[in-house]
DNA sequence: GTAATTTGACCACA
DNA sequence: TGTGGTCAAATTAC
């Protein structure tokens, strides 16, 4: 690492360290019924430390670093992003026809990719991710030089709602735990992340197959939002610079809609929020999806409430910063 | 009984 | 022709 990676990895680590002080001060501000400025000072502080953060990964290269963060976006998240609006900017009218015209098969498919992502499920557990939609296995191939087996699901509402959303998961060859996820196609189905509670993934559902231990089990009974805290952390490699991005993320609506074959998202949506505004995300379906997340503790999108849960700002949260900024 | 998963076969693309 | 994506019958789970 060289002397300005280094002043990069200080200075973000700085500004993390800075984000988690300062939300525990909110915490304690909470509960102790201090004023609201200074609720609102701490809140301004914290989501500028961590705008400073992004900042900083943004200009310190962009497919590595970021992209990790990236990683770290729970796929809920990323998949509600590429929910409405995310896929319709590289599709001729030609392949909407062939979206319903089934006996076509693939030939689509390769310009399809919308995005990917990389999950990585600690305890080594199938499945961890879930997204707020309900998939349907329908195949498994093994791929050329993959130790691993790539499992196809589409969405469960594809025949009744026409929803033509389909997502690829391979297990990585370097780390089995780490799973990469292609989202395909956009949901139009109205099962999505605004259900109160999803039916459980494929991966899920295998999970319970495997009865492997009891933490999927609490999972499912707690809601899924502990799930991410417990069961993912930040992969910090993800994906090579595949796409040559020239930005692997920006504030404004073009990354969400049009900035190319696939896009990477590293913002949790209170950040997304902050930075690029409700009115640009909202041509994206994005409003509905924040303010449900931001809009009450007891959220129906459960997987949606990760940012600044209790949990994730304790003194002991793996914040693996050796992972994340190497 | 219904829904989901598995898996071999088929098809399109490079 | 090899590979990846999908189909669909058979199987399994609930």
């Amino acid at each position: 690492m060289d002397s300005s990676k280094s002043w990069e990895h200080k200075s973000l680590l700085t500004e993390i360290i800075e984000g988690m002080e300062l939300a525990k001060q909110l915490r304690l501000s909470l509960s102790a019924a201090s004023s609201s400025d200074t609720r609102q000072f701490l809140v301004q502080r914290i989501l500028s430390s961590y705008e400073k953060a992004l900042l900083i990964l943004n200009f310190s290269g962009p497919a590595q670093s970021t992209a990790g963060a990236i990683a770290s976006v729970p796929e809920s998240l990323v998949s509600a992003y590429a929910g409405p609006c995310f896929d319709d900017y590289n599709k001729s009218p030609k392949d909407h026809q062939d979206l319903t015209d089934v006996s076509k098969k693939r030939k689509i498919m390769a310009k399809w990719t919308d995005h990917v992502m990389r999950v990585s499920s600690e305890n080594g557990i199938e499945g961890p991710h879930e997204d707020g939609h309900s998939w349907r296995k329908y195949g498994q191939k093994d791929i050329l030089g993959a130790k691993h087996p790539r499992s196809y699901y589409r969405c469960t509402y594809r025949n009744t709602q026409s929803c033509y959303a389909t997502k690829q998961v391979q297990r990585s060859d370097e780390d089995p735990t780490i799973f990469e996820i292609t989202y395909k196609g956009k949901h139009t189905c109205s099962h999505g992340s605004n259900s109160v509670l999803p039916p459980p993934s494929p991966e899920q559902q295998e999970q319970k197959r495997n009865k492997q231990n009891n933490t999927s089990h609490q999972q499912q009974s707690q809601g899924i939002q502990m799930s991410f805290p417990t069961n993912l952390r930040v992969d910090t490699k993800f994906l090579e610079d595949r796409e040559n991005m020239a930005s692997p993320f920006s504030f404004t609506s073009t990354s969400f809609g049009s900035a190319g074959e696939s896009n990477y998202y590293l913002m949790p949506p209170s950040q997304m929020r902050n930075i690029a505004g409700n009115e640009q995300l909202s041509e994206c379906g994005l409003t509905e999806i924040i303010s449900a997340n931001n809009s009450s503790t007891n959220s129906p999108i459960p997987e949606m409430d990760f940012p600044l849960e209790p949990v994730e700002i304790e003194p002991n949260f793996p914040f693996d910063t050796t992972g994340i900024f190497s």
